[in-house]
DNA sequence: GATGAATGAGCATTCATTCAT
DNA sequence: GATGAATGAATGCTCATTCAT
């Protein structure tokens, strides 16, 4: 009688804390590492009490990514705010470089996710995994808007769209395995400003 | 009677086969994914058969790093008889680049290799992974290395090496995910280029 | 369609048959020598379903010795009902001799246990046995019980508790080897009557 | 060429080592529990070298208890030099606790032996134990001895066997459990002069 | 006489999942 | 909505044993 008020909670509320176990948790073990046990222990649940939520492992993988993206898309018109007025008109350096800065700015801020992405992409490679998919259209997707952001602005806005990409991706990864030990943001900027230079070699 | 004849092979060699087939599975499926039974099934072993070589799934992998490391160390000198002529000099532009240059040819030739270290890497971010030590020590070896090479050429070599080093690993998981469609050197050497600008900013 | 209606049953009752399966398979082969596949067999349970309730070999040791222990504590209140009347008040000889017939009495009408103990006590002699320092604690406890019963009756409690401690296991182990084919009771009351004499040597 | 002189021993020699070092690590671990390889590499052999001695783990076994007999037989007629001179003639109770005695004694001067046998006596209570019939015929052995020897000084001397018998077995336990922390001559012998009163009841 | 490769069965344990309650 | 019993397959690893060398 005692036991009363702990259960019953909201179920969205519910959900949510069971996504942001999830990418702790994926992004510590992996997909392959991690296991649906694991992550009901650390919600306090029973095994299959976890799967009523999600149906199955692969499933909440998935429900993982469109967490991701919904939260993306929360975010990222404030940055494209920063748009050039006139559509169709070309981005300054500054705007560009500017918008790069805010994109390495909200990955500080989630470190948790950045983790998730950077060892499920890698786990991704593998054309089975369930992920595979997901991570070549999210590539191939912001390739191309970063190729967009650059036309004008690099002799190469397709190879330097790679070389952006590339970048951000490779530190974070460093910064995650140096404990976060130094300024993302920082050397972020810095290399991303050498990669565009200001006086493009267009004759 | 048909399966007489107790397959007997020479032991060094049976030895690299496995490694070879570990390396691409592991290249696969991540430490975590890839079981013991698939390689041995790769391998035309038993279960039992494959550990007695290794003694265990984890000192397989320690097996593979050390494989690693010594095709490494045997290609390595080639690359440094690049060095400046008089010891304590600096290395021009054009030296390090085409060291980077040599690098990266080297990962295209053994595709392998590379996918196996980059999913290894990102899955040893975790503590606990059996190769989380290997590669803290790895990454602050290379970041060395690239600073001490950059030094002189680079306002900030330490960033700069960081830079290239994102660089190289970014590109190349970009070049893994796109199954290998598209030049990985030239975009290297391309990035590479920019990252370190021809006349420095030093006045 | 036959195998239809998954076996559900009282969880509690489950339980104890999974431990009285135990305790017959421990007794005949040991703890090193019984496997969890075989009492599952014996419980018509898959080798996971039977962890279910358990959690590891080892711990469903320790369940069976509390068991035991809860056994045992359910019985001896009777014979404990012998007691000298005023507290503090020794036993008489007549008394001791009762008590220690009402033990193996309770013995001989639980063999299994008997059994499961002998072989059990016996392999435990070794240090890194789980059930080690269950039986250094039990040993101690009843040597101190004995030795309380038989101040007074022998010249040195100490020394005869542990005699009838080794009579009472000795002939146990002849009982079970022999098939139980001579009475246990019978031959213990014998022993131990010889061994504390009605006239102790006291002057 | 400087690894020589350590191999090739001495067969007999080596099978003796062997022998000693089996003797110990069954004692600890019962035969369920030991296994050839920790037996192997006690030895500093292969495993496939060690069976090349033995023929199988089983054959092992045996060749253990055989040592035992032969130890025993090797000792033995000293203690029966205390024979009563006339044949048929019975023993002095004297007599039978001094052979008692001996035989005690020499148990505390291979407390390995012993512990070996106190493991595998228990272990082998299981039918289908590879030495089950060997304690069967030493127990029917020893018991009609002991029998023999008491005939004339205890009214039930098939009894008063199984008695000595259960008391020495139960002390050497004790005393195993114990770390050899009490003395088992002493306790025996102060146990057994009980349970052989000098004045049997025969009016 | 002894090694070391290899087997095939078996070990305790963990997994994702199902389903009656 | 959630529990917990149960499954069946798989996990890494160890076992006694065989056999070519």
């Amino acid at each position: 009688m005692v036991e009363r008020t702990r259960r019953r909670m909201d179920p969205e509320l519910r959900r949510g804390q069971i996504l942001e176990a999830a990418i702790g948790l994926i992004g510590q073990l992996g997909y392959h590492g991690f296991t649906v046990q694991k992550l009901a222990q650390a919600c306090a649940l029973t095994n299959g009490g976890l799967l009523h939520y999600f149906g199955s492992k692969e499933l909440l993988l998935v429900a993982i990514l469109e967490e991701r993206d919904r939260r993306e898309a929360a975010i990222i018109p404030a940055e494209l705010a920063l748009e050039p007025a006139g559509s169709g008109a070309a981005y300054s350096r500054t705007q560009a470089l500017r918008i790069f800065h805010a994109i390495v700015a909200r990955s500080v801020a989630q470190p948790e996710l950045v983790r998730l992405l950077s060892v499920l992409q890698s786990e991704a490679l593998n054309r089975d995994h369930p992920a595979h998919d997901y991570f070549l259209r999210r590539e191939a997707m912001v390739l191309a808007e970063f190729a967009n952001l650059l036309t004008g602005l690099a002799e190469d806005p397709r190879g330097s769209a790679r070389g952006v990409l590339a970048l951000i991706g490779g530190l974070e990864q460093q910064w995650l395995r140096a404990d976060q030990g130094f300024d993302l943001v920082a050397a972020c900027d810095q290399a991303i400003a050498l990669l565009l230079p200001s006086t493009p070699a267009i004759p």
